[in-house]
DNA sequence: GTTTATTTGTACGTATGTATA
DNA sequence: GTATACATACGTACAAATAAA
């Protein structure tokens, strides 16, 4: 007895069993056959439907699981992820006029639909690293401050920030006290530095998160996370903020307009 | 199997044996204990030495294979995996210098370092889908041209991209020919369409490949991808080539300057 | 509100296949 | 060709969380 559900006429296995399980139940739930959100079968009744072990059912389903299709827990079985990301504009015509309107740091003005709030984690006097000293062309050692937060929208984590300033040039504004800065940080880091900000370089790379990372942002298995680096330069090229964050790969789709010239 | 057999002193285990293993195995090699590249002991040696079933072991260490951390393979044991990615500056001042160069579309010429080459897998005439359709504005069924292809860095696979075409517009090309388009494409593209292109807007998402993307770009486990949609207006706004890339996310670094206003 | 059944999670052991060194 | 080490696959048992009764 091979196989019982389908009468696939093939000879040559070749493949391992947990191999074909994964593929057809990935192509069950493309094919809709289970909607996001629906339950698939319990794991015995898989193994007994596809004549395996529940043990290699479950290896099936955890290849799903990393590939971020499906979802599970004890006791509510195991269901089909759904996932709808917000779009977050990095480059818009207006996004100074709307900055303003929010308290909005960088990516926080631009969050289109949703209600995005932000909580500050700690605000901390630290001393540059090799990797933040580079980041704000300093010497390492330098002091810094680094304002940690973390991004909402719904009550929802979307995105972990950590900004570092030059300590000696925010010293005296609201971004070093430790309360949620009502106005508009850049308009009052703008300020401090006396010159506006020209331009941002965001840098973005892409991995998988480590533990930690996923429990903050309460990543379901599967789910990469996108590390922007942007730094914020003046007229004169020199760094003056400089934003690390990380975002939950499937909650986002970042927009970028870029001049042909 | 009650009790663990061994004296431990922990009165307080809570967590899964598999998960501090992971813990452990992750620590030691951002420790540096095993270098990018080095082995692990083998899964039968962790298991005595972490008083663990063989079974537990590979949990663990299939953790930190879908966080990329390490691969393996059958009798080369399990290795800390290295990856040093290319940073592609998806907007750069002299882009558009350096574009003629290399026979380039769009990103191709802004691959820093390593030979980049792409090999066209197909060129053919579609009916748009809703999809396609709406990158380009047009109405649903309209004759496109797809251009299909795999970016090369060294013969290594980096990116797929998927070009689209409003037939009409290019049928008398070059990019409508099978062959390589040595010439820059964009600049073909914007002679048939007698206006030069004026800006694009990218789209950036981000997923765990799926198999048959894994097999084609050649990822290890746990390497998410990054999918870039580009596309391209003139200055009536209207779009003229929908570029549909998918990266593998550990060998991409992406640069985008962002000016403030 | 408590109990109970369901279902996944954890963990063990064993055996054999197979690619690599 | 052989040994090594991972890959595949079976079976079993109990724990823990959830949802339904």
């Amino acid at each position: 007895m091979k196989d019982s559900s389908k009468g696939d006429a093939e000879p040559a296995p070749a493949e391992p069993r947990h191999v074909t399980l994964a593929t057809a139940l990935r192509e069950a739930i493309s094919r809709g056959d289970f909607s996001p959100g629906e339950r698939l079968p319990p794991e015995r009744d898989l193994a007994e439907r596809f004549d395996a072990s529940r043990t290699t059912v479950r290896l099936a389903l955890s290849a799903l699981k990393s590939q971020g299709l499906i979802g599970s827990g004890q006791g509510q079985g195991t269901y089909v992820r759904k996932a709808r990301p917000i779009r977050v504009m990095a480059m818009d015509q207006d996004r100074r006029a709307r900055r303003a309107a929010n308290n909005a740091a960088t990516f926080n003005a631009e969050i289109a639909g949703g209600i995005g709030r932000q909580r500050i984690t700690s605000v901390d006097c630290v001393f540059a690293t090799e990797e933040t000293a580079r980041w704000l062309a300093v010497p390492e050692g330098t002091e810094l401050l680094a304002r940690r937060r973390v991004m909402l929208v719904d009550e929802e984590p979307y995105q972990l920030g950590d900004s570092y300033y030059i300590h000696e040039l925010v010293r005296e504004t609201a971004i070093a006290r430790e309360e949620s800065v009502e106005e508009d940080v850049l308009a009052v880091l703008e300020q401090a530095n006396g010159r506006p900000i020209a331009y941002f370089v965001d840098e973005l790379s892409f991995r998988m998160p480590t533990p930690d990372e996923a429990t903050t942002l309460r990543l379901d298995p599967g789910v990469c996370v996108v590390r922007v680096l942007r730094i914020a330069y003046d007229g004169d090229d020199r760094p003056i903020e400089a934003f690390d964050q990380l975002m939950a790969g499937d909650k986002h789709v970042l927009v970028y307009k870029v001049p042909a010239e």
